[in-house]
DNA sequence: TCTTGATCCCGTAGTCGCTACGGTGTTCAT
DNA sequence: ATGAACACCGTAGCGACTACGGGATCAAGA
């Protein structure tokens, strides 16, 4: 009972209403009933599956992955192999992107901070400037 | 003397040649000289202006960021305030970048490693579904 | 009942920073 | 002279949305 609008579906799942209807648009939300006016029609079941979305989304997971493990959640029966791959796969993405970042953080930082008084002694415009292929 | 191709120019810049022209049609890198045959003809000025832009983008500044740096950098002999304010908050965004994907990576370790026979019982299809807005 | 403002519809185009494609012309070494 | 390698150009594609424009519909108040 009580079917949403995607107004009231958005705000309970905490995602966009454009972006609700690209996720249908892409075929990782099924198509709801629509009203006599042509509104769409949500009921519960879309609810879970968007919050799902959102917070795969929010663990950083690509939209083919989510999509994947949606496949996987749709099969309660079946191993959880391919489950455990995908976000074992992820985190090392996550982890080598945090060390890059951290390197990047550091030589950031030997930037910054630059007292220099003109453009001529920055540190910042230096380091860019610097040549270090041949 | 010796202009260099725009291939010779991406190699010795580290740069994709359709990454060139791109810069230039975008403005970032002025356009060169042509031969009669309508070949571009670099001088060692785009490669110096090229490093710049390749190492801003190494360290994550975004094209905008980089088009200002190279204007500061076009004037010696003024305060260099912008630059120093620019990269402070760059490195403010990647540490904020960093503390995001720590969290994130926490969270997926929590979730891998996940030894359930089947996706009934699994902690990452658990953990995507758990519903925690209402 | 009328009106107003919020909500919804749809299709398309824009964002960022490239990267790829396709078809043609030029250069260079053998 | 031939063939590989390189260059030209314009356009479209990527991922994951987000925004826009112009119209239809709904709910609530006067």
């Amino acid at each position: 009972m009580s079917a949403l609008s995607i107004g009231r579906l958005g705000e309970r799942a905490g995602v966009n209403i454009e972006t609700i209807r690209y996720y249908e648009r892409i075929g990782l939300l099924p198509e709801p009933a629509r009203s006599l006016a042509g509104y769409r029609l949500y009921a519960e079941d879309h609810l879970r599956r968007l919050r799902f979305i959102r917070r795969g989304r929010d663990l950083g997971f690509s939209i083919e992955a989510i999509r994947t493990l949606l496949r996987l959640a749709e099969h309660p029966d079946q191993p959880c192999a391919d489950a455990d791959r995908l976000a074992a796969e992820h985190l090392a993405d996550v982890e080598r992107k945090i060390e890059e970042l951290t390197r990047l953080s550091e030589e950031l930082g030997k930037m910054t901070r630059c007292c220099a008084d003109s453009v001529a002694q920055c540190r910042i415009i230096d380091a860019l400037g610097a040549t270090e292929y041949e």
